[in-house]
RNA sequence: GGCGCUAUGGUGUAAUUGGUUAACACGCCGCCCUCUCAAGGCGGAGAGUUCGGGUUCGAUCCCCGAUAGCGCUACCA
């Protein structure tokens, strides 16, 4: 292999137009979807097109609701399209179903001119052949006897109603191709068998449509993943069958499980749809995936808004070996976006999850002080956490304080047990129930430092009861952060309604 | 079995394309901050570039071979 920094991208011979082809059998996996990102980024960095088609002659596990949470998926990690579905473009229709037509027109050209054939034979007789090569240390390749056949007897047997598939004949030459990302393959032709383009059942073969589409639509480069490197070969033979031109092409590699097995759903959330309902931030799953096989120059780069990732990204770039899928890594990525995320932004996407559990009402529905209260708890909570949904489980004692279960708590019994404990909780319940107004941060300060006077108990010991009788636990956020969320949300009219700082105390010593 | 692709710390990527103490990030460990847990800041350990040959004054980088992983090998996509 050739390295791959030594290829230029053709650029001149016209605008690029790539495309990206998913079947809509299921829900986007972080595999496609960063071969969709890749495809796009190439596209706006050099002012060329971006083409979605849909592949969808599998009819049976094709459903419309997939290839519309598909677009969805899409736009949501910021990607949009110049043709596809729904988009006016010059070669629509942009779903394969709906171009059948033009696929039969070319099996009939490529029959007439001799470049193709029927082949009669059958599923038996392939498989026995197959057995036979596999027993002879062979590779397992078409034999080609229907190749012979006369013009009159294959008419003939057609005519007759003889069930048959169109086979391409594969050229007398080696079938190379350029790949942007491996430099120059090579298949010898002994290996590359005459392939199928269309079944006796009349629907022509994948193989067969990506490359006719691909070519209609006037797909200059070819990027998609490595399973498809094997199949290329065939592809080539179509292209000069028809005289077309042979565009470039990109292999991506495979993406990994920690074993280094494929990533599947067996190694956690793969779909896009499951990273948008954890919590992931679109801008931190398409910088992580944008790194997931590209370096940028120099590579100490790590943190790319999309804009700049147009600006940055050379497929030349691209690693040519599997990279193993690092949830640990996302999981940082995201909480810098969350970091920089402004709170407005933040409200609107955490919002959803507190409504599920049942702590506040319909976005929509809420009060401007409720909203803004709520911008201050995840200015609060959203530090610690990697991911939005875990946001309830961080907060969840603002709603729902259960002094039982935090005295029965191990590690807080033991610290409740002392006298020091006792103490110090006597002293602080005797402030707050003298004490009618709302309680701020400076006067709970203030307090504190009252209660160590007066007990001679200072650090952990005398931090530490008071944060369990106020918040079930013995860490979490900082007091002078707590003290006036919980004032402040004990005024609001809220589903659950969320204790002040006197009814915790109130509620923890009663039981 | 055949063909193809790949190979730098645990993980993702760098390395002026033959000359570096092999860099950065995640993770890990430690320290600081602090009532606490996280977060954050600072620092540290961790690879001599899969292995074996070659070419060269000198190989992560070039050549050959091996090994391993993965893909394709369908009238699946």
């Amino acid at each position: 292999m050739i390295a791959a920094g030594a290829f230029r991208i053709r650029t001149v011979m016209g605008t690029i137009r790539v495309r990206f082809a998913p079947s809509p059998t299921g829900l986007l996996h972080v595999g496609n979807a960063r071969t969709a990102l890749y495809n796009w980024l190439f596209a706006r960095h050099h002012g060329g097109k971006f083409i979605l088609r849909i592949e969808d002659t599998d009819v049976d596990r094709s459903e419309v609701r997939h290839e519309a949470q598909l677009m969805e998926d899409l736009r949501w990690m910021g990607m949009d399209w110049d043709e596809g579905p729904g988009v006016f473009g010059p070669h629509a229709p942009y779903r394969q179903s709906e171009r059948l037509g033009i696929y039969r027109e070319h099996t009939d050209r490529l029959l007439t001119e001799g470049k193709a054939y029927r082949c009669f034979c059958t599923t038996e007789e392939l498989e026995g052949e197959r057995a036979q090569a596999m027993a002879e240390h062979r590779p397992q390749v078409y034999s080609g006897r229907c190749r012979a056949l006369g013009a009159e007897e294959s008419a003939r047997r057609a005519a007759a109603g003889e069930a048959f598939a169109v086979r391409l004949k594969i050229p007398d030459h080696p079938l190379r191709f350029h790949d942007l990302v491996r430099g120059d393959v090579e298949f010898p032709q002994e290996t590359v068998s005459d392939p199928i383009l269309v079944r006796s059942s009349g629907m022509p073969v994948y193989n067969y449509v990506v490359t006719v589409d691909d070519a209609l639509m006037e797909i200059t480069h070819v990027i998609r993943g490595d399973d498809h490197i094997s199949n290329t070969p065939k592809q080539v033979a179509i292209y000069e069958a028809f005289g077309w031109n042979v565009p470039e092409f990109a292999h991506l590699s495979t993406i990994l499980g920690s074993d280094r097995e494929r990533l599947s759903k067996r190694h956690g959330a793969t779909s896009i749809a499951s990273f948008r309902e954890m919590g992931i931030l679109p801008e931190a799953l398409v910088n992580y995936l944008a790194l997931l096989g590209w370096g940028a120059e120099g590579g100490t780069r790590e943190i790319f808004p999309l804009e700049e990732l147009v600006d940055a990204f050379k497929l030349e770039r691209v690693t040519a070996s599997p990279a193993v899928f690092d949830f640990e890594k996302l999981n940082w990525m995201n909480r810098h976006y969350l970091r920089e995320c402004d709170a407005d932004r933040l409200a609107e996407l955490a919002w959803p999850y507190f409504v599920q559990a049942g702590w506040l009402p319909e976005q929509d529905a809420a009060a401007a002080d409720v909203r803004a209260w709520f911008e201050r708890l995840l200015a609060i909570f959203v530090p610690s956490v990697d991911l939005l949904d875990q946001v309830p489980g961080k907060a969840r004692f603002v709603f729902d304080f259960d002094p039982l279960r935090a005295r029965d708590e191990e590690e807080n019994a033991a610290l409740l047990a002392s006298e020091n404990a006792q103490k110090v909780l006597a002293a602080f319940a005797a402030k707050v129930r003298a004490h009618a107004e709302p309680v701020d941060a400076a006067q709970f300060k203030a307090w504190m430092n009252e209660v160590k006077a007066e007990t001679g108990v200072k650090g952990k010991e005398l931090f530490h009861p008071v944060r369990i009788a106020l918040t079930g636990s013995h860490s979490g956020p900082e007091f002078d952060k707590l003290v006036p969320l919980f004032e402040e949300g004990s005024a609001l009219a809220l589903p659950k309604h969320v204790l002040s700082v006197r009814e915790r105390v109130e509620k923890f010593l009663a039981e």
